[in-house]
DNA sequence: CAATCTTTGTGCACGCGTTCACAAAGGCAT
DNA sequence: ATGCCTTTGTGAACGCGTGCACAAAGATTG
């Protein structure tokens, strides 16, 4: 979603491209499921079905990594799980630490998600003195003082930013002076960082504006086929304060029209 | 990212391209923290770098919107703030249910980032009886059997989920029922929605698969030009368990070569 | 009021990603 | 061994998103 750069052309050969990266661990996930039940071997109808994507998009994405499939059969399950990992560098451990523990850091410490498919949380680091000690998901915190001490020693290359908005850029450059090249980054910034770091984004904020801005549009359709036809119900929810306003072009309009005297004070941060 | 269909084309007009809605959330950002400073105009060049973007691109997408720039001067700040807003329906309240009151969920509840920007969270639902009254974030834990009542009540069109992956399909399917047409999905878990609902994905396991396939790729090429200049220093950070795969073409050999005996069990869930 | 300078808004071209549709490939039954 | 049937792998077309580059628009200065 967020990757900073594009990658530099050079060894372009063997070029996964990004979306069919982006979509591998879902392959990976539903392979796995499969692999539980013992399912010998899937087709690429099924597994697209599993994955929740369409099957030639699936064959597409697999052709990048070699021609792993049995025409008139299908894809060996357990072969194709070990591909893929292999693909994704799952075959390896990989240290990540932990910065800012607050809610969302301490619950991705507890998560189980991190421990699994060859994440270790190496350490879990806040600037709080007093969090220094604590123990969080049977790991004691440590302090941002030995950030720098804690990445090199245990050759983290993986840095999680949960820590305040305000302390995030600082954050990223410290972890990558101390030589972290990858950063999943859940602080509501946008952080620059160097060429050759990678940094992707999680922001719950922005999940659900963008949500917001297709369930107006829902209510504004909905509204509008109401007006075509006023006999029929209001079809799925009504949207609470349905403040819908008059459904079309009044954007182009009004706009310019009044002074900026007008404009609400919307939102806080 | 991972929403379910594309948006029927009925209301084509006004349409915003998905990659614009998905920017908006961030010059809002940008906005308003120029806004906070009292800053009363911005150009497309000083806001395109505050949110991480080109300027070309900021342009189009305010272009979607309507012309709200003035030309040798800039953008009013106030004015696009509030534009941005009614756009991604922030003017109005969005109540959201929080179902799965885990680590994740109680750190969601938590996070003020909800709270903020219009988006007020109407309950907290668990399906754990003993979580039920418990308070988190001031507010009482409900229990499942009572989901389509709150929906209804509440009047929510926006369900979070942060359940454990196997319940997610169900409760999704509970909440749909009940109303909402747009979910926000923290399990691990495809979930398949009928048309005209709004899937949202966030997944911390597949973000770290992906940072970990391009920390592979750098490890690989970090080595092939050590390989190739053998003098110079390591460059970046050192790999934890540097097992780098002999670099190269290794892929499509090897397959077909091996019997799936050799199989390792990779990774457990 | 005219000239200059800044910045927007957008036409255009390019590249990536998606999807269709089909030939090639392999298993399987007869 | 031969023919049929299933499923892969991919060539080709299409559409979306991105970025360049520039003309039009407005402010500002003399």
């Amino acid at each position: 979603m967020a990757t900073g750069r594009t990658h530099r052309p050079a060894t372009r050969s063997r070029g996964i491209p990004e979306a069919t990266v982006a979509r591998l661990p879902l392959y990976l996930r539903a392979l796995t499921a499969l692999s539980e039940r013992s399912v010998p071997t899937v087709s690429s109808e099924e597994l697209a079905a599993a994955a929740g994507v369409n099957s030639a998009k699936l064959r597409k994405d697999f052709s990048y990594l070699g021609s792993y499939g049995t025409r008139g059969v299908g894809y060996d399950v357990e072969y194709l799980v070990y591909q893929i990992s292999r693909e994704l560098g799952l075959t390896q451990d990989w240290p990540v630490v932990i910065v800012g523990i607050g809610n969302l850091g301490a619950a991705l410490a507890n998560y189980g998600g991190f421990s699994a498919r060859g994440f270790r949380v190496a350490a879990l680091i806040d600037a709080d003195p007093a969090m220094a000690g604590k123990p969080v998901a049977g790991m004691a915190v440590q302090h941002t003082d030995d950030l720098e001490k804690i990445i090199e020693e245990n050759g983290v290359s993986i840095g999680v930013i949960a820590t305040p908005a305000g302390a995030a850029q600082q954050v990223s450059e410290r972890l990558i002076a101390a030589g972290v090249t990858s950063i999943l980054n859940f602080a509501p910034t946008v952080l620059s960082v160097p060429d050759g770091v990678d940094v992707r984004k999680v922001d719950l904020s922005i999940e659900l504006q963008i949500l917001a801005f297709h369930e107006q549009r829902k209510a504004g359709e909905e509204a509008a086929a109401a007006a075509a036809e006023p006999g029929s119900a209001a079809g799925g929810a009504a949207p609470a304060a349905a403040v819908v306003p008059p459904a079309g072009r009044t954007a182009a309009e009004a706009r310019k029209g009044g002074p900026e005297g007008d404009v609400p004070a919307v939102m806080p941060a």
